[in-house]
DNA sequence: CGTCTTCAGTGCGATAGCGAACAGAGCGCT
DNA sequence: AGCGCTCTGTTCGCTATCGCACTGAAGACG
């Protein structure tokens, strides 16, 4: 494992030959990002991409009436601001700090200079690119027929594999906004989940006791989004 | 307009310079699809890719239990098989022809080395995928936030806007599979628009009589789509 | 002309999720 | 200790959607 603060903690930069991310590496800031910060808005142009080294960001839409919905969330394992080198420059959502986070900020004119010249830059950030549909489109199955329950197991799940303990901080409250249903439900859901002893909780921190109970429980998006994310973008401690 | 049956009718090979496009054309083959042919399966690699001239694609997930979800639909502004240049080469969903249509059809090993050429299609390709995950995010928003009518709606107009006509052969059974809902329910929401004057319809044609009423009523996903997708993929037609 | 198949319309009980309102519990602050 | 804020638990009535079952209407076909 890379050292604890260095940019190879991302599986994207790591993925990259010596060559490429020694063109990258001076151009890497390490900052830390505050829980609840956003950093982008909906249609706003972005002076710098994130290269996440810990902690989760999610992508959220918010109707016009308020409401939000979690499109996708984002960790170690992924970058902030695609829509750059996709060409369209913005994108009508948001992207928010969702717990602790610290990322490598690089200017958006660097990435779309090297993104250009192609190589294995611009192919290891397409292929993030598919995993991140791959995750929108579950999101959009989950959200169609699938219940409350099945989509707070799923979404624990998700917000796990991006955390390095078992715990998360995370108010009931939150979660709600993030899966765009009610405060209640999500309550609910996480009584049932609490009594069947497979996670406790008290004011915003949730501790996972039981990560194959919550699997079985889940709905099959998450392991859906986990097989396709692992096979675009496989682990660099692979042999 | 370019004439009837031209690779220019696709607004993506529309979009090439003149030198890009001639590459691509002693490629390109004209061919027809049936309604309900499947482009491709699920997680199956891809021999061809199509852009469209004529006619709908949707791209559809279909869950364990056999329930299905459509995440967007392409017609002549776009191409279907984008999981090609985009490395992972499969995707975990379907497109299945959903009216009559014609499409232009490219060998995938010529897509992608022009592709990694880097160049207008690559930039143009890139383009259209992000208007792709606009959609399907626009598709999540709307399953979670919308009722079943609104969604008819927005489907409608989105299938209006890539057909000739104002008429659309398709059953209700269908539609409602689109939408991931009850036929019952669509039965219902449509009832209510014949009532009120916006369609009428007869054993799978469905003609649609006001589309500003269609607009007023729909939820804000319709515009949203349709925006950014002309802000992505200016129509040619512009001076 | 009668028979079949496909589409659309309807009714009914069950249920998941919604919105609003409120009660209590844990924690920080003075 | 006492106050106030945030977070969680619970209730209640309401509505949209579900699943199921059946009817009727339009066209296809022999």
């Amino acid at each position: 494992m890379p050292k604890e603060s260095s940019p190879l903690r991302n599986r994207i930069l790591a993925a990259l030959p010596a060559a490429d991310y020694e063109r990258l590496l001076p151009h890497l800031e390490l900052i830390e990002l505050p829980l609840g910060h956003s950093l982008y808005e909906s249609g706003a142009k972005q002076p710098y991409v994130y290269f996440p080294i810990e902690g989760i960001v999610s992508l959220l839409y918010i109707t016009q009436t308020g409401n939000s919905a979690e499109l996708a969330v984002v960790g170690s394992e992924g970058m902030i601001g695609i829509a750059l080198f996709m060409g369209g420059e913005t994108a009508p959502n948001r992207a928010v700090v969702q717990s602790k986070c610290r990322a490598y900020r690089l200017p958006a004119q660097i990435l779309k200079t090297q993104f250009s010249e192609g190589g294995a830059l611009q192919l290891v950030l397409l292929k993030f690119t598919q995993a991140l549909i791959t995750q929108i489109s579950q999101t959009a199955v989950c959200n169609l027929h699938h219940s409350v329950d099945q989509q707070l197991c799923r979404w624990l799940l998700l917000s796990l594999d991006r955390l390095p303990e078992n715990r998360l901080q995370m108010t009931q409250e939150l979660i709600a906004n993030m899966l765009g249903v009610r405060r209640q439900g999500v309550t609910e859901s996480a009584r049932k989940l609490e009594q069947d002893q497979l996670i406790t909780y008290s004011r915003g921190l949730i501790t996972v006791l039981d990560r194959p109970g919550l699997e079985k429980r889940s709905c099959e998006c998450y392991a859906a989004v986990k097989t396709e994310t692992d096979r675009l973008l496989p682990q660099p401690s692979a042999p």
